[in-house]
DNA sequence: CTGAAAGCGCTAACAA
DNA sequence: TTGTTAGCGCTTTCAG
């Protein structure tokens, strides 16, 4: 089996042409005379001729393909996820762990490609790579692609952007080249934050999410400039390490012994870096005898459609996701059709979306 | 900018050794000298070096990557869809669209190409394009493919298939080469129209579909089996032509008359062959004044996260649709791996869910 | 309008 | 262990 592929010579052998008149028959119909082209046409699906695009690659230069490259772990979700989930609905389960983010992205990604006539190739970083490799195997593949944050090591992707259009989703830099689409992660959360302090009249916020990661840590500047704007003190952000699920049952316990405590000192509202984090706080909290927004009030930032699926129903704040991803898209193709163009770093707006774990 | 990008003479001459040697260092370390692969390395990394993914496919005569073609009109969704939506919940809007059966199937594959260190190629056919092209191109592109049912002319498939392992989702064919990975509509949608005609004790019942489709074809089969096991007539399918929710208004008018009618003809449940399908029938009908399922019972096939999301929820049939994608992945790269494997078609089960758009 | 031929960058015999 | 070299299949000047 796999017979070999027919070639270009096999089809200008059979219509009696040379290779350079099949490749114009194909490429640039309006240099080749109608019957010559029909022939060639003929002899080309007589052999079920199919282009190799390594060839065209190779000799052209481009692949008309774009690469995204996303973290592996987000592909294969952790399987605690699924293992926190009901168990009693197959369809609502699955909503816990599909779609998230990096999903919604990535079908504006792939729609903007479609739309542009291009493929696009996928790759995910394996756990526990630094990226590097994964990079540069999809690098080679394309002619421009777009990476989640924190995927690549910075300096190998600014070294690449020298080398083509390269958009790195939801972190900023100062390279001269590589682009960036991100969202008001500061406004978004402090217009959350000012949700709960003015509407909620909440003093005692808490933040939940990990500061080393660019877009959290912007949540955490609005969480916090919204705190300091009523002159509130500002707590320190409770950190969850790795895995969000995992580390949530930890912290709430933290606020369940201090909602036990003194009732002066209990919070009464978490504001989360992230849908995910907030629904596994929910559960976490609900497992401790705690309610939300009952005993506390809790926040997402997001908008994955399981914000909306799980009660209550979370109190977040929606990122234009498919946008982000189609956006990208076009970033790159505007730099492939115009290769001087300047890197562009672009915010998009977010949309505060109000449910009931804010007590709302 | 698009500064030329560092090839194998360039990191050969650097180190000083040949192109061969440069080769090796990456693919074949056992053949070289621990220093003089170190000398390579340090070459190729200080010129950022990237091998080209076109000239190795073209020398090797493998890309090692995988395709998958689906349907453009699925990618990019009709605008009706979202217009139809209720304009409230920006979340909720989009879970119309996203995720459907072609998110869940491309989550598996993406996730199975991940794990087995492929990479992944999606190409959407052109809405109004026999996708022979669309096919073409993906596949000199790839090693071997999957592709949704119908997105393709049969024999530019069968053709295929004898030079690459192809698998065809949800149809069927006798073709020596092509693979098929299907779910059991038969007896799913049996089950379903069995439950509500024992457990509802309903009599009545229409399928609404598109029996031009095979999958859904399948399912009719299922519904007619039901009902001539207990001696009730077999209506016709109402067909949906097009697309699902364009014709919903459609189909929800004749049933809307037939149920002003005499009582003892009026239908009492619609087995629909989609969850789009019956979602926007449901719609339909509400819009005219008729409830679901206090005047007629619905259910739906294929078990997509919206069927939980809109009220009522649901009756439906879930297909295990991520496993659908990476076991067609499976089956791709078992073919790569032993080329002279013969072809296979596996059928997974399906599970019923119930909701409360039968009455229960 | 068509043909000849020189690459594109890498791999893998085969030689050394 | 390393170097030489002949392709892989296509595009694209340049001649004719």
């Amino acid at each position: 089996m796999t017979a070999d592929r027919a070639t270009v010579y096999d089809v200008a052998a059979r219509a009696g042409v040379s290779t350079a008149t099949v490749s114009f028959a194909f490429r640039r119909p309006e240099k080749v005379r109608p019957e010559t082209r029909e022939r060639v046409l003929a002899a080309a699906h007589e052999l079920a001729y199919v282009p190799s695009a390594s060839a065209r690659g190779l000799a052209h230069g481009r692949t008309r393909a774009l690469g995204m490259l996303v973290h592996g772990v987000l592909l294969q979700r952790p399987e605690g996820v699924l293992a926190a989930a009901t168990g009693t609905d197959p369809i609502l389960d699955r909503a816990r762990v599909f779609p998230l983010y990096v999903d919604e992205v990535g079908h504006g990604v792939e729609l903007c490609c479609h739309r542009h006539g291009y493929s696009l190739l996928v790759n995910g970083v394996a756990a526990g790579s630094s990226g590097a490799d994964a990079f540069a195997d999809l690098a080679g593949r394309v002619d421009a692609l777009v990476v989640f944050r924190d995927t690549v090591p910075r300096p190998v992707l600014r070294t690449m952007a020298e080398r083509m259009p390269i958009v790195e989703l939801a972190a900023a830099s100062r390279d001269p080249r590589l682009c960036h689409v991100t969202v008001d992660d500061t406004g978004g959360a402090r217009a959350m934050t000012e949700h709960l302090l003015a509407e909620h009249r909440l003093r005692r916020l808490e933040f939940v999410g990990d500061v080393a990661v660019w877009d959290q840590r912007r949540r955490f500047a609005g969480f916090a400039a919204a705190l300091r704007a009523r002159d509130l003190p500002v707590p320190a952000a409770l950190s969850h390490g790795g895995h969000a699920r995992h580390h949530a049952a930890r912290i709430a316990e933290n606020l369940a012994q201090r909602l036990a405590g003194t009732r002066r000192r209990a919070p009464q509202g978490v504001v989360c870096a992230t849908d995910e984090v907030a629904l596994a706080l929910i559960d976490a909290l609900s497992h401790l005898g705690i309610d939300v927004p009952g005993d506390i009030a809790v926040t997402g930032f997001d908008g994955i459609l399981a914000s909306r699926v799980f009660r209550p129903a979370l109190t977040t704040v929606r990122q234009p996701m498919e946008r982000l991803g189609s956006l990208a898209i076009d970033l790159l193709i505007e730099r492939l059709d115009h290769p001087r163009l300047a890197r562009a770093a672009v915010q998009l707006p977010v949309t505060p979306v109000i449910g009931n774990s804010c007590g709302c």
